[in-house]
DNA sequence: CTGTTAGCGCCTTCAT
DNA sequence: ATGAAGGCGCTAACAG
């Protein structure tokens, strides 16, 4: 019932010329006279041919594809990256088949599996929170399949990745509320499992110690990103005595919900309570009270970043690449209070 | 320098035995003896041996994988469809080639032409918003190219589509507001060239009609979604005589610019101006003040469903589908103020 | 300028 | 129970 498809063969024979003809002719080979090239790809084109992708790809063993695993797709600092991930790889040809790891390591290792098998030429990796094993990942190497790492930096492996310096950004969030003339800052951090929640803190006491300000006792408080978790670790900062005046919170999620418990209590944000944060949401610009400030860390250009490294593996294996990490720049955006624009 | 890929002909000369035996013997053929079997399976193992889905894909025509093309990735929509879209693809073990066209027929063109070449199985389509000429979809049909449309009708192709009712909505978001007891409602719409614009305005003109309510003069205005076109349009509504009690706005963002240029104008969200609007965006559950009402239009199931019906068309081709047209009811969701939280 | 041949990796008759 | 041969669609020497 299908119709057959249209391949080389059928032109070949339709025109009966060889199939080596038609396949040179098809590729503007300048061995074949003008007047057969122009027949066979008139053909062509009424036949609407199109080249089985499967064939090339068994010679060349080249796909044009790229597999992207990212934990989570309904975070917009994922979905920014792989906008960077797709103008670079556009650009240069290539398709991206997607798997999300619901930041499950199965899901992960079932997904470096699945993009193996389909054979696609290289591999961008944002690593799941919850994978604290790495065969998945050395196997790879064991089977020189290019790939490089983004966003969570994983020491244990050796392989050129793009992430973006979380000590430097919390450093630049805690400055920045210390030159605002606030002393007694609190954190609320992330759990153990990523690496950035210790990178963060670290940041931040370095800030602290620098301008030789004090952490007091149960000013840093762990949230598991959940809504209730941050909720009730911000009610014990809160209940503190001292009170903290400022809290640098761990992402801007769990700044708005630390906010909504601080006016809960019937602390005014921004005057009794400051709250900075990561990730600069996109939601910051439609939000009354944003954080205070918040850091960028430029996923768009770490996607871009990656698949760059990676093009430039895939392409020219031959060079000895020493693995390249490429460290961003956060960057401290300042949310401008609403009321600005109220008076447009 | 690069390793040689391991191929079953590799084992064969290893193992000492014929290629087809060792084909056979992977794929535990009931005529192989037992022990070479595991011979065979056991150096497969060990020289990681993985199966060249080009040769096999060759063979059967199947790549196990699907096309998605969508407008925009930074839409959460699009994003909840993909999840959608992935579990399904994922429980059927097909993969998935990701295209954003960026709302731009040409690059949902170029994408609609990769995908083909790269022989997926089938396509997901949510056409962008610029796309008023239908060739390549045609010629999808021409080919033979199984696909779905999503979200965005297109009355002129045929081909098996899930959408959402958007009239209906519309119609549901107006008959909230006037049972909520307003009368005076006006509606921000949206570009003429989304088909959805259309009919969301007579699901709300129904509606007004229906509970016997005129449409003032202006009520009707139009923004192509940007901010400031937004704000332009609002402040032409409320600058009317009488001005409106509320407002069907297009989309969530809509409803969020046209609440911030009323607050400047001094006017208090839900008591002089009631917001309502569709899509149900996460967001909303961290705004201080959502709108009073949102249409969810169950993007995942939309994903999933039409993932279900692409996976039956390309795995029985042989039954004739009448081109099914699934149309999804969408939902009412009231938005609790957020005092609620407030007090807990 | 064009045709013949071989081969990419794998599966599948058909022989043995 | 195993091997040999052909073919999926295409390209690229190698012949003419």
């Amino acid at each position: 019932m299908s119709k057959l498809p249209v391949t080389i063969k059928v032109i070949a024979r339709q025109l009966k010329l060889s199939i080596s003809t038609v396949s040179r002719a098809l590729q503007n080979h300048p061995s074949i006279g003008l007047r057969t090239r122009e027949r066979v790809q008139a053909l062509a084109q009424r036949l609407q041919y199109i080249p089985n992708q499967n064939a090339l790809s068994l010679k060349t063993n080249r796909r044009y594809t790229l597999g992207v695993i990212l934990p989570d797709l309904l975070n917009p600092f994922f979905i920014q990256a792989l906008e960077g991930i797709e103008e670079i790889a556009t650009e240069r040809g290539y398709l991206l088949t997607i798997c999300p790891s619901h930041e499950k390591v199965n899901d992960e290792k079932r997904a470096v599996r699945l993009l193996t098998h389909s054979r696609v030429d290289g591999l961008l990796i944002a690593v799941a929170r919850t994978t604290t094993t790495y065969e998945h990942l050395h196997e790879l190497t064991a089977l020189e399949v290019p790939f490089v790492l983004m966003d969570r930096p994983v020491t244990e492996v050796k392989a050129p990745s793009v992430t973006c310096d979380s000590r430097a950004g919390a450093e630049a969030l805690t400055n920045f509320l210390i030159e605002k003339g606030f002393r007694r800052i609190a954190h609320l951090q992330g759990p153990a499992e990523l690496e950035a929640s210790g990178e963060r803190r670290e940041g931040f006491l370095r800030a602290m110690n620098r301008h030789g300000l004090p952490v007091e006792a149960g000013y840093i408080q762990t949230t598991d990103l959940t809504t209730p978790t941050t909720e009730r670790a911000t009610r014990v900062l809160l209940a503190l005595q001292p009170r903290p005046e400022a809290i640098v919170a761990f992402n801007d999620y769990t700044a708005l919900d630390a906010g909504r418990v601080a006016r809960a209590l019937g602390l005014r944000i921004n005057q009794d309570l400051a709250l900075v944060s990561f990730g600069n949401h996109p939601m910051n610009a439609y939000l009354d009270c944003p954080p205070l400030a918040t850091i960028e860390q430029h996923a768009y250009a770490m996607g871009a970043q990656a698949t760059g490294l990676l093009l430039r593996l895939i392409e020219s294996p031959a060079v000895a690449h020493p693995p390249d990490h490429i460290r961003l720049r956060p960057q401290l955006v300042i949310n401008e209070p609403r009321e600005a624009l109220m008076a447009g």
